[in-house]
DNA sequence: CAAAAACTAGACTATTTGGTCAGGTTTTTT
DNA sequence: AAAAAACCTGACCAAATAGTCTAGTTTTTG
C-alpha cells in the first residue's frame, strides 16, 4: 500500500486481496482445503481464477494466510487473566466472547474446525507449542483458584473443552441449529444462549453468573 | 449373503464391503465428500480401485450408504422417554451414550460433522424432518419436566445443542484434545470426562447426578 | 510525461480424478 | 460337472483441476 494514501481507500489490490480472503474463506468453510475449488474461489470474489494466482502463489499459501488471520481471533482478555482476577467474572467474559465470534465469524470457526478435523496438518509445531503453552498458564491459573476456593474443583482441561464445545457449536453446526429451531439464530437469540450458557458453565463451577449476564 | 452361511463367516463379498466402508470412513472424516478420494479408500481397504466401484457403484453411493449407517447411530433409550421418567436417569445416560459413541466411533462422529458443516448438502428431507419431529418430541418431554419442576426451567434447544457439542467434541476435536493434554484419551480418561460432563450439565438444570456416575 | 510497477486475463498444460469396459477367475447353485 | 452368478482387475477415457505463460492494460512514481 502506498504510502500517499488516507485510511479510507484500499489499493486496488488490498481490495481484491480482501475480496479473495473472504471468498476462500467461505469456500474453505464449506469444502476443507482438499475440497475446496480456486475457480469457486475466483467466482466468488468475482475475479478471474488467474487473478487469485496472482495475488496468492498458490492454493495453499491462500489457506495459510488465511488460517494464521483466524488463529489471532482466538486471542481473548482471558490470555493474561491471573489468580487474583474474578473466575466469574473472566470466564463469563471468555465464554461471550467465543459467542461472539460464532456469530460474527463462523465462517472462520468453520475452517479452523474442519482443520482440526483433518488431522491439523497446516497447523505448525510454532502454533501448537504456542497453544499448548497457553494452555497450560490457564490450566495453571485455573488450578490456583480451585485451590483458593474460589472455583468448585473440576478438571481445569474438561473446563476449556467444554467452553469451545459449546461455543463453538452455534458456528460449525448453524445448519443443524436453524433446521431445528425451525428460525435462524438472531442477535438476541444468541445474547440468550450466551447467558444460558455462561449459566451452565459458571453453576456448574459453583460460581455466582455476574449481573450483566443474567 | 447365502442362506447356507452360519453367523461367523462372512461371504467375499460381505468383507469387502465391510473393508470399503471402514476405509471409507476413516477417508470422509479426514477430507470430507468433495476432498475424500477413491484411490486412497482403495488404498486403505487394500483393494484395487476397481474393486471399490464394483461394490459401490459411484463415489456417492458408498457415501451415502455409510451416511445411512451413520444416522441409525443417534438413536437411543432418550428417544422413548417420557414425562414420567427420571430427567437425571434419562439425561445421564443419553450423555453417557453420546460420550461413549466420540470413544468408540470417532469417524463416524467426524463424517457427520463434516456433513454439517459443508451445509447438509446429502440429508435428505426424509431424514430433516424425522430429526425435526424427534426435537419437537423431546423438547415437548423436556418442558413437561420443567412444568413438573423436575428440572430448573432453561431453554430445551439449548440443552440438547450443549449436550451434543459437548460430548461430540471429543471425537470431533480429538487431536486438539490429544496435543493439549498431551496425551491421548484412555478408556479411564473417557469415562471421568463423561462423569464431569454429566456432572455439568445436570448440575446446570438442578438435577443431582446418579450414584452411577459420580 | 515517461518509465516502472502493479494488475488483468485468455490460452494452455500436466496431472489427477471418478468412472467405464472387457475379459478374465472364482464361487455358488442346480 | 455344467451353468450361472459373483467377483476381480488392468487398460482406458473424459472431465476437472492447480498452476503457467504471455501479452496485454492500468496505475503509480520520479
Amino acid at each position: 500500500m502506498s504510502a500517499s494514501m488516507n485510511y479510507k481507500e484500499l489499493s486496488i489490490g488490498e481490495l481484491n486481496r480482501n475480496k479473495i480472503l473472504n471468498a476462500a474463506e467461505k469456500e474453505f468453510a464449506l469444502h476443507g482445503f482438499k475440497g475446496a475449488r480456486v475457480q469457486q474461489i475466483a467466482d466468488r470474489a468475482e475475479l478471474p481464477k488467474t487473478n487469485v494466482l496472482y495475488y496468492f502463489k498458490s492454493k495453499e499459501s491462500l489457506y495459510l494466510a488465511l488460517l494464521e488471520d483466524i488463529l489471532r481471533l482466538w486471542n481473548s482478555r482471558f490470555d493474561e487473566a491471573t489468580v487474583g482476577d474474578d473466575p466469574a467474572e473472566v470466564l463469563a467474559h471468555y465464554i461471550a466472547d467465543k459467542m461472539e465470534i460464532s456469530r460474527c465469524r463462523p465462517d472462520a470457526s468453520k475452517m479452523f474446525a474442519l482443520e482440526i478435523i483433518n488431522g491439523a496438518p497446516n497447523l505448525n509445531e510454532f502454533f501448537k507449542d504456542q497453544h499448548a503453552s497457553w494452555m497450560a498458564g490457564r490450566v495453571d491459573v485455573i488450578k490456583q483458584w480451585i485451590d483458593q476456593g474460589k472455583l468448585a474443583p473440576t478438571d481445569p482441561h474438561y473446563l476449556l473443552f467444554n467452553i469451545w464445545a459449546t461455543s463453538q457449536h452455534y458456528a460449525d453446526f448453524s445448519v443443524q441449529i436453524n433446521e431445528l429451531r425451525g428460525k435462524p439464530m438472531t442477535q438476541s437469540d444468541f445474547a440468550e444462549a450466551t447467558n444460558n450458557l455462561i449459566k451452565l458453565i459458571l453453576t456448574g463451577c459453583g460460581l455466582t453468573v455476574p449481573t450483566e449476564f443474567e
